[in-house]
DNA sequence: TACCATAACTAACATTTGTTACCAGTTAGT
DNA sequence: ACTAACTGGTAACAAATGTTAGTTATGGTA
């Protein structure tokens, strides 16, 4: 009985969720009403509260799935015995094949994140600034050990982390290269960017 | 009379969308109400009607005001008989400063022309559209001058748009590079990765 | 068969939204 | 001084918003 009221209950919530997801980034999540989102679902607007309790718990479920996905991914990698430039590489590729394949999810939590309400916002807006952070330290054990070029490190993740939003013009765009030739093209042009020749 | 009528207007006008250039910069289009815009400018928000004619209008003077800088920009830098990578450096260098002066209007436009409709609508998608295939022909000399890395140029585009619009970090950033060491950083990394070594 | 959780519906709510109509005070040109 | 434009305010609007209350059909479990 609660197996099964959990199994039906999540994949229905899922599926919600999943279409949120589409709409915030189709329309963004202030311009996307439950309305919307119901008819989307195919269902009545009142319909979705058997599922969620506000239209912001699906934004904090988006944001907080990913964040942790991202979070536990740069704890793996860091912990690998690597050079600081193969460990920048890791992210770089996680974020490239994240975006590619899980493209709402990942996009929306990306920029929305600021339509949370307070204990959520302050709590995601701490987690990408430790995220950010922890990547520019990698960049600065690169530049010390000679496996990086001499800038400034914060800089440097604003352009690796903000170059792989820009794979939604990929993913709208008519005649698509596959998804793993933008990775190597995208790895080659920033890796590039950022290693010592 | 019609010459002080129009300064009069405009002056009040310009205020307004300035206002609300960094409002939806802040918290979007969607989510910022008249009344929210209003109260920032000191007025009631039937009041901004003697000047703008409706919400939508004050987003599609931000959009076309940045859209028509950047494509002019883009005309001048093409008639120049430099080699294609130094055009795409003026472009990249016209783009971070534009981002560094005039944050506010140029991150709005890039972030929310999705909320015009339509007759605005496609003329600034066909417009951006265009903007990006013009980047991406010079790209394409450039390669075949063997000035530029062989990569797929759209891809190289869409990191050069995207990795500018993360100066949005830069600016909400506590300990501040100046904007002339920003744009070298990013120069360094964006250039030294789509040039052939 | 009786029961009960699930998940859908309809109706309604209190707010908030963009916008309009109308009015009043100030300013500037004749 | 008179007029007309400019710029503000108040009141109100219809529509849209997120959400709640209450009801009903269904399908599995005791």
């Amino acid at each position: 009985m609660a197996k099964i009221r959990q199994r039906k209950n999540s994949t229905r919530k899922e599926t919600i969720i999943e279409t949120a997801a589409r709409l915030f980034r189709e329309r963004g999540f202030s311009a996307t009403s439950m309305r919307d989102l119901a008819e989307q679902v195919g269902v009545e607007a009142a319909s979705l509260y058997n599922h969620i309790s506000s239209k912001a718990e699906i934004l904090q479920e988006l944001c907080f799935k990913v964040a942790n996905k991202f979070m536990s991914h740069i704890d793996t990698v860091d912990a690998e015995d690597i050079p600081a430039i193969k460990k920048i590489e890791a992210v770089l590729r996680f974020h490239i094949q994240q975006m590619v394949h899980h493209y709402e999810e990942v996009y929306v939590s990306d920029r929305e994140w600021k339509h949370l309400t307070d204990p959520y916002l302050s709590n995601i807006q701490t987690q990408r600034r430790v995220y950010r952070q922890r990547i520019a330290s990698i960049i600065e054990e690169g530049i010390r050990k000679a496996e990086i070029k001499k800038i400034d490190a914060p800089t440097a993740v604003l352009i690796m982390l903000h170059a792989v939003s820009g794979i939604e013009s990929w993913h709208r765009s008519k005649e698509k290269i596959s998804g793993e030739i933008l990775e190597e093209n995208m790895i080659t042009i920033l890796i590039g960017g950022l290693q010592n020749k």
